[in-house]
DNA sequence: TAGCAACG
DNA sequence: CATCGTTGCTAA
């Protein structure tokens, strides 16, 4: 489906460039410093543009966006193959620690580096220290194996046969379809997304009516849906799990989003949602 | 209430 | 692939 982007598939900086691009990633998330950041990014930028291969810091610093700094970088990377910063800060406890507490759902880079100064590094910490947790946060660490287990397409069937009678309950006018990589037929997926239409909801419509309120209330009530990470007009985000069945034990609980949009937006969106997850 | 953080 | 819209939280 996709074609090739636009300068060249074939870098031949490319080593150059995925260092400084993760460089970039560590001042922005680690060093929380944008602008040291978006340096590494115009420079990895420019030399992904250069045609033929960088053979010194001097001629990198050229292209612009290259100072005297990352020029001594690039002379590094030439006669060593890598960069001794990088590796450090690869090895480094606190990178490993954000990264790891990244994982965890509601926890981005600002909160991770928080964590980590407080001397929070570990799921255990975070368990200890759940007064410091908001509710989203809280959910993540509640169900972090959970989530970070895949969703075979045969579960996602079940959820989605569940979810859609919930949603045909509550009005049975509704349209809804599960989009994402289910939807392209994916033997797995990491979450159930779910678009809704409702045809008193169209793009002409001056106010959102309660219909995500109404239907999530209603998948609480049944048990279906078993935590809130956030509800608003037109989408919420939570939790939710198979029913749990008497022999076998209680089912994986799996990110759920459901979404409305405008009736006559529902196809096209559900069509452009493809390519998530 | 504005502005940041996090998600998708 | 980055950007942006939606939601939640919190400082002011």
């Amino acid at each position: 489906m996709s074609k090739r982007k636009a300068p060249q598939g074939d870098n031949p900086n490319k080593d150059i460039c995925d260092m400084l691009m993760e460089l970039a990633a560590y001042e922005r998330n680690v060093g929380r410093n944008i602008h040291k950041s978006n340096a590494y990014k115009k420079a990895a930028g420019a030399i992904s543009k250069h045609p033929t291969r960088i053979t010194s810091g001097s001629e990198a610093r050229q292209l612009g966006g290259v100072g005297e700094k990352i020029a001594k970088k690039i002379d590094e990377i030439l006669a060593t193959g890598k960069l001794n910063k990088l590796e450090k800060i690869r090895n480094s406890d606190e990178s490993q620690a954000i990264n790891f507490l990244t994982e965890v759902s509601g926890i981005g880079p600002a909160a991770a580096k928080k964590f980590v100064d407080e001397g929070i590094t570990t799921l255990d910490d975070l368990k200890a220290n759940m007064d410091k947790l908001n509710h989203h946060q809280k959910i993540g660490v509640k169900y972090f194996h959970d989530f970070q287990k895949r969703i075979s397409r045969a579960e996602m069937v079940e959820l989605r046969d569940i979810a859609l009678s919930h949603v045909a309950k509550e009005d049975e006018k509704f349209v809804a379809e599960v989009c994402g990589s289910f939807r392209r037929g994916a033997e797995s997926s990491g979450d159930i997304d779910i678009i809704l239409g409702h045809p008193d909801y169209t793009s002409e419509s001056k106010k959102k009516p309660p219909y995500i309120r109404r239907v999530v209330q209603r998948m609480e009530a049944a048990g279906f849906v078993s935590d809130s990470l956030s509800l608003g007009e037109s989408k919420f985000m939570g939790v939710c799990s198979l029913p749990k069945s008497e022999d076998s034990p209680q089912p994986a609980f799996r990110r759920i989003d459901i979404r409305i949009v405008p009736m006559d937006q529902v196809r096209k969106t559900s069509l452009l949602q493809q390519t998530s997850t």
